[in-house]
DNA sequence: TATCCTATTCTTTTT
DNA sequence: GAATAGGATA
C-alpha cells in the first residue's frame, strides 16, 4: 500500500535525499509507530516529511492531522520546513506545542470546560503567587510549607494526571498538601485561571468524560505525530491516548531518544516509550543511528559516554564523515582561569574564521555563566546568554500585561493585587487585608467585593476600578496598539517609570510591548491562535453524526466560538503573551558567542562547543549523584552536551571555583573517564595537578592580576569587582576532609536543623570558613550545608 | 505606607 | 555573589 503512495506523482521530490531508515520512517503505513531518532540523525526532517508526504498522497487532509512538540521553535520549525515543501495553507493546522494545542481545544469548548470564555493563563511565576495568596488565606506555616515547593507539588500531581481527590495522602503533611492543593483549585476556578498544568489536564478530563467529544476528535484526527516523546509525561501519554487510544485505526507516529531525555525532574517518564511501543503494539521500532552532524571522535566519544547507562533502549551512532579533530580536554587552577583560556580560544576560533554565533559555551548551572560573561565582556567579545529573563516575565512588562488582563478578565484576582497598588495610589497592606477578607466571606472576587469595603478606606479602591472600567469603555474598539497605548497612558506605568532613576529601559520595555502587539497582530494574524479550529475538512460537525450514537441533547459539539462570539485581538495576544513567554531579549543578529545550560542547547547545534565545569558535584550535579536514575540522566545531559557540536568540542574543569561566594575544590567528572582515550587530546598535561602548563601560565597572569591576551584593564563590569581571588594555594583535593575539624562533627552524626529537623551526617568537606557537610534529612532529601552559616546542632 | 537593611537560600526548565 | 523576602524603621 505505503509503494503505491511513495510513487505517487509528486511525492519523489520529497523523499529524494532520504537514508532508507529515513525513507522507511516518512513512508510508514498507518498504524502505530515508534522511531528511535538519535541526536543529528534529521529527526525534524523526518518529521516534517512524513507530515508533508502524507499530505501529497493523499492520505490525510490537513485538517485530520495533529502534530504535537513540546517547545514554540520546534512548532514554528516544523510549519516553516513544511510550508517550504508543501503549499498547504498553515494557518488552521493543529501543529503545536501541548499546551498551545489545549489552549485552542479549550478555547473551543471554553463551556464544556467549565471555563469563561476570557480564562487567563497563569505562568509559573502567577502560579507561585496564587498559591501563596491561597496560603496565607488558609494561615499555613510558610515555614513547614514552603510555597515554592508546594507550587511544584501541585503541578507534579497536576502532570500526573491527579486531582486532589486523587492524591493518596498518608502523613498529616501531605494531607495539608492536598488541602492546599484543593483550595488553590478552588481559588482558580474562581478567578477564571488556569496554570500550564491545568491547560492539559482540563483537556484531558473533558475528552475522558464527554464521549461525544472524544469519538469527535478520534474521528477527525487520522494522524497524531509526537516529537520529543522521550519528555512526554504521565498526563501527556494519557492525553494522547483520548485522542487516539491504542486499537484504534488512528495512527500515531512518535519520535523520540531516549538517550536524550533530561527532564525526568520534572515529570517527563521515559518509561512512556517503552509503554508505547507495547500497548500500541508497535511491530517494529526503526533507529535512525546515521548522524549528519558530528565528526567521528565526538561521535565516540558520545556513543562510549552513554554505553555507561544501564537503562537504554540501545542505539549507537555512526557517521561517515571521518574522525575529525580530536575532543579537546583542558584542565584549569581555577573558574576564572579557565574562563580566561576559553575566552583565548575562542578568540583564535573567531581569527581564524568560525563565526562568533557557531562558538557556543555550555555549562551545568547559570550560575557558571558568570565568570565567562566576565571574561568575554572584558575582552570586549560580543556574547549572547540563553536562559534568565524573558521578555514576558519581566516586571514592568508582566504589570502591563496585568492591567491588559483584568480589562478581559476582572476576576483574575493574581493581576488585580499585582497592579491594585502601582504605581501607587494609597492602597495599603490593611485596605487589601479587608478587601481580601470580603471577597472570602463572600466568595467573589475582589473586584467585585470593593463595594463593601467603601467607607471602611476603599475610596481609593474604587478609584482603581473605576480606572479599570473607564479604560475598557474607552479602548472598545480600539486596535491592540491603541488599546495598550491607552493603558500604558491611563495606568500611569510610563508616569511611574519615567520619574525613575532607572526607568529609561523599562520604559524602552513597554514601548517593545507595543511593538511586540503590533507584530503579532500583522505577522500571525491575532485570531489564528485564540480563535477556534477551523470547520472539519470532512464536512464540519453535521458528520459526526453518522454511524455515531445520538450525542447528548445538551451537548453541543459546535465549538463555541462559532456560535458568533468573537475573540478579541487582545484575548489573542494575552494567550500568546503566556504561552509563548518570548525570547529573552538578545542582541539578535549581531555575531555573538552563544552561552547556554546543556538543558538549554537541547536540539541547536554549533561548530564548536565548550563544555566547562566538568567536575564532581557539578557535572555531575551533586543534587543528581545520590541515586542511579539520577546519575544517568546526568549523563545523558552530557550526551546531549557532546552531540550539539560538530566539528571541535572543548571539555574543561577546574580545580577549584567559586560557588555560592565560597570556593570549592573540585575533582575532575567521571564523565571524562568515561570517554574514549583515542578521541582525546589533552591541552594541559592528563594528572598534572597543580601550576602546569597552560594552568600555570594562566595562574601567573591571574595573580599579577591581568589575564592573559587582550584582556586590558579586566576585573571590573557595573563597577564592581568581577572576581574575588581565590586562595593562593588551592588544598589538593585528597586533603579536603583532613584538616582540622574545628564544628565538632563527624560523619554519621545525628544533627538538628531548625528548617529540616533531624539528619544524619553524609559527607564533611572543607574546613574553616568553608566546611560543609552533607546531610541527609530524611524526608528533605540529602542538602550540603556551609558549617559557618547553616545552624546543625548534634544530637545524641 | 514606603523604603531600607538583614537574613536566607542557592540545579536543570518549557509551557 | 546575588536575588529575594521579610522585618524594622522613617
Amino acid at each position: 500500500m505505503h509503494a503505491q503512495y511513495s510513487e505517487a506523482p509528486g511525492t519523489g521530490s520529497l523523499l529524494k535525499g532520504l537514508n532508507p531508515e529515513q525513507h522507511a520512517a516518512v513512508t510508514l503505513p498507518s498504524g502505530a509507530s515508534l522511531i528511535l531518532a538519535g541526536a543529528g540523525s534529521g529527526k525534524t526532517r523526518v518529521l516534517t516529511t512524513r507530515i508533508a508526504w502524507l499530505m501529497a498522497t493523499g492520505q490525510v487532509s490537513p485538517g485530520g492531522l495533529m502534530a504535537v512538540t513540546f517547545t514554540n521553535k520546534a512548532a514554528k520549525e516544523m510549519l516553516h520546513r513544511l510550508s517550504a515543501m508543501l503549499p498547504v495553507p498553515v494557518r488552521g493546522l493543529w501543529i503545536g506545542t501541548f499546551h498551545g494545542l489545549c489552549n485552542r481545544f479549550l478555547r473551543a469548548h471554553w463551556k464544556l470546560a467549565g471555563l469563561p470564555q476570557s480564562f487567563q493563563i497563569l505562568d509559573t511565576a502567577d502560579s507561585l503567587s496564587a498559591v501563596k495568596r491561597v496560603m496565607k488565606a488558609m494561615n499555613v506555616d510558610e515555614e513547614r510549607f514552603v510555597p515554592k515547593q508546594v507550587s511544584w507539588f501541585i503541578a507534579a500531581r497536576k502532570d500526573n494526571g491527579e486531582r486532589p481527590k486523587d492524591v493518596d495522602a498518608h502523613d498529616p503533611q501531605s494531607r495539608k498538601m492536598v488541602e492546599i492543593y484543593q483550595a488553590y483549585e478552588d481559588q482558580c476556578q474562581r478567578e477564571g485561571v488556569v496554570d500550564f498544568a491545568e491547560l492539559m489536564l482540563r483537556t484531558y478530563e473533558l475528552m475522558r468524560d464527554n464521549a461525544a467529544l472524544r469519538e469527535h476528535y478520534q474521528h477527525r484526527f487520522a494522524h497524531i505525530l509526537v516529537d520529543e516523546f522521550q519528555d512526554t509525561n504521565r498526563l501527556q501519554y494519557a492525553w494522547l491516548k483520548m485522542f487516539a487510544p491504542p486499537g484504534s485505526p488512528q495512527s500515531v507516529f512518535a519520535v523520540g531518544d531516549d538517550d536524550q531525555s533530561i527532564y525526568a525532574f520534572r515529570g517527563a517518564q521515559v518509561g512512556n516509550m517503552a509503554d508505547f511501543e507495547r500497548e500500541y503494539r508497535v511491530k517494529q521500532v526503526i533507529k535512525l543511528e546515521r548522524n549528519y552532524r558530528s565528526f567521528g571522535n565526538i561521535l565516540d566519544s558520545a556513543n562510549a559516554l552513554i554505553a555507561h547507562n544501564a537503562k537504554r533502549l540501545g542505539k549507537n551512532l555512526s557517521t561517515e564523515a571521518g574522525p575529525g579533530e580530536p575532543v579537546r580536554v583542558a584542565e584549569a587552577t581555577s573558574d576564572y582561569a579557565e574562563a580566561q583560556w576559553l575566552l583565548d580560544e575562542a578568540q583564535q576560533l573567531h581569527r581564524s574564521g568560525t563565526p562568533r554565533s557557531e562558538i557556543a559555551v555550555l555549562y551545568r548551572s547559570n550560575a557558571q555563566s558568570r565568570v565567562v560573561e566576565s571574561a568575554l565582556f572584558n575582552a570586549g567579545v560580543p556574547y549572547r546568554v540563553y536562559g534568565g529573563l524573558r521578555f514576558f516575565e519581566r516586571a514592568e512588562v508582566k504589570h502591563a500585561l496585568a492591567y491588559l488582563r483584568l480589562l478581559e478578565n476582572p476576576n483574575d484576582d493574581t493581576s488585580f493585587l499585582r497592579v491594585v497598588n502601582f504605581p501607587t495610589r494609597g492602597i495599603g497592606a490593611r485596605t487589601i487585608e479587608l478587601l481580601t477578607d470580603a471577597g472570602r466571606a463572600s466568595g467573589r472576587s475582589l473586584y467585585q467585593s470593593v463595594g463593601a469595603v467603601v467607607g471602611k478606606g476603599g475610596a481609593n479602591l474604587l478609584a482603581f476600578t473605576g480606572l479599570i472600567d473607564q479604560l475598557r469603555e474607552r479602548t472598545r474598539g480600539l486596535t491592540l496598539r491603541e488599546i495598550i497605548e491607552q493603558m500604558l497612558d491611563t495606568s500611569g506605568l510610563v508616569d511611574f517609570y519615567k520619574a525613575e532613576k532607572e526607568g529609561a529601559e523599562r520604559i524602552e520595555n513597554l514601548g517593545e510591548l507595543v511593538n511586540a502587539a503590533e507584530a503579532f497582530v500583522t505577522q500571525e494574524g491575532f485570531g489564528k491562535d485564540a480563535v477556534a479550529l477551523p470547520v472539519d475538512e470532512t464536512g464540519g460537525p453535521g458528520t459526526l453524526a453518522v454511524g455515531l450514537p445520538p450525542a447528548p441533547a445538551a451537548v453541543d459539539l459546535t465549538p463555541d466560538a462559532e456560535t458568533g462570539e468573537i475573540v478579541s485581538p487582545l484575548a489573542a495576544f494575552l494567550t500568546h503573551a503566556a504561552l509563548e513567554a518570548g525570547d529573552n531579549q538578545a542582541q539578535a543578529g549581531q555575531d555573538a558567542v552563544q552561552l547556554m545550560t546543556v538543558h538549554s542547547a537541547k536540539g541547536l547545534e554549533f561548530d564548536c562547543v565548550f563544555i566547562t565545569g566538568l567536575e564532581e558535584a557539578l557535572f555531575p550535579h551533586e543534587n543528581a549523584m545520590s541515586d542511579n536514575d539520577g546519575l544517568e540522566e546526568e549523563r545523558r545531559l552530557m550526551y546531549v552536551a557532546i552531540t550539539r557540536a560538530r566539528k571541535r568540542l572543548y571539555l574543561s574543569f577546574s580545580q577549584t571555583r567559586l560557588l555560592h561566594g565560597q570556593t570549592r575544590y573540585n575533582v575532575k567528572s567521571r564523565f571524562l573517564d568515561e570517554l574514549p582515550e583515542g578521541a582525546l587530546k589533552w591541552l594541559t598535561p592528563r594528572n598534572a595537578g597543580f601550576g602546569s602548563g597552560y594552568a600555570k601560565e594562566y595562574q601567573q597572569a591571574w595573580q599579577r592580576g591581568t589575564g592573559l591576551g587582550s584582556v586590558v584593564g579586566a576585573g571590573r563590569v557595573a563597577g564592581r569587582p568581577a572576581y574575588t581571588a581565590p586562595p593562593a594555594q588551592p588544598l589538593p583535593a585528597a586533603m579536603q576532609n583532613k584538616a582540622g575539624a574545628s564544628h565538632g562533627l563527624r560523619v554519621g552524626q545525628a544533627v538538628f536543623h531548625t528548617k529540616f529537623g533531624e539528619g544524619v551526617v553524609l559527607t564533611l568537606e572543607g574546613n574553616g570558613p568553608d566546611a560543609r557537610a552533607q546531610v541527609n534529612f530524611g524526608r528533605h532529601g540529602a542538602k550540603w550545608l556551609a558549617l559557618a552559616i547553616a545552624k546543625l546542632t548534634p544530637v545524641d
